[in-house]
DNA sequence: CAGTGGCCCTGAGCGC
DNA sequence: TGCGCTCAGGGCCACT
């Protein structure tokens, strides 16, 4: 479910009310995709640091009970130049976080619980894909392994039409294909890639490499925009997504061709497709997006 | 080495 | 009402 929104929405909710929370404890449910990887109790009195995000990743630095003892405070780790470890969390296809003031009792599906001197932060994941490591440092060790190869941040300085254009260069698979793999930029799945392909008025079905300098542009803008909206709608909830606090997101009100086969396109009238790509469901209008 | 398909899970929705 | 089938927002990895 997830996609980068909704993983970004997540981290905004949280950022302010966990950095500098106190971990107490660390309770680990039913197994998720990946183990812990190091005994929960080992991170009790740990200090949690800002929540930051790399694709549809977040990552909870955790300062050791010694290292927030001796006086340093979360995000001065950076300057102090060490490894600060810490926890890489991945909310899979149906995972949702959500910091709770009051001990309410776990559900079924709450696999991690996270007791912290503001409150329960619960990892609720029914399909259980999500995944929790601890990693000695973000760019070292799990972590690292974990984020190697990851994209560009669309919603960062870096991605533009030249990006785009460089990591589709040569590539035959489709455009839809080559941007939810991640490895060009990052954080575009199912939902917001048929949503920017239809901004951008592209087929999905075409040859990634075959898209030129102006598309590639508009592809980019297109992307940027989709995610960017998202975002501020809070993300989209489908099924079971919701914030922090437990809202709903509504971006899926707005969405001009996702899950809306057989339906009229809200621009030109004709009638929405839906084709399956990579065993992936994929939404166009064959109106408005050309080859 | 780019590309494909299997697989890790559970739950909802639908046809019969 | 109940059963069995299909599908779902992700991404790693083995294989071609």
């Amino acid at each position: 479910m997830p996609e980068l929104p909704e993983v970004e929405v997540t981290r905004l909710g949280l950022v302010e009310p966990l950095e500098g929370a106190h971990l107490l404890a660390l309770h680990m449910g039913k197994p998720l995709r990946w183990p812990l990887g190091i005994a929960p109790q080992a991170l009790a009195g740990a200090c949690i640091g800002r929540l930051q995000r790399r694709g549809k990743y977040l990552w909870m630095p955790l300062l050791p009970r010694r290292a927030a003892v001796d006086g340093a405070r979360p995000g001065s780790e950076a300057a102090a130049g060490q490894e600060t470890p810490g926890l890489l969390i991945h909310l899979g296809m149906s995972g949702s976080l959500r910091l709770e003031a009051q001990p309410t009792p776990a559900g079924v599906h709450d696999h991690v619980q996270w007791q912290t001197d503001r409150g329960w932060l619960r990892l609720h994941d029914p399909r259980r894909f999500g995944a929790v490591v601890w990693s000695p440092g973000r760019d070292v060790g799990p972590a690292a392994r974990l984020l190697a190869g990851l994209g560009v941040e669309p919603l960062g300085p870096d991605f533009d039409a030249a990006v785009l254009r460089r990591g589709l260069q040569g590539r035959r698979v489709s455009i839809k294909q080559a941007l939810l793999a991640g490895d060009v930029v990052v954080g575009v799945g199912n939902i917001y890639c048929s949503e920017a392909l239809f901004e951008a008025g592209i087929d999905p079905r075409t040859p990634a490499g075959r898209l030129g300098p102006q598309r590639c542009a508009r592809l980019a803008e297109a992307v940027r925009d989709v995610l960017q909206r998202a975002v501020q709608a809070g993300g989209s909830t489908l099924r079971d997504f919701r914030d922090a606090q437990g809202h709903d997101g509504s971006f899926q009100l707005q969405a001009r061709v996702y899950g809306r086969d057989g339906q009229p396109c809200r621009r030109c009238g004709a009638t929405l497709r839906r084709i399956v790509q990579g065993q992936r469901a994929s939404y166009f209008c064959p109106g408005c997006q050309h080859r």
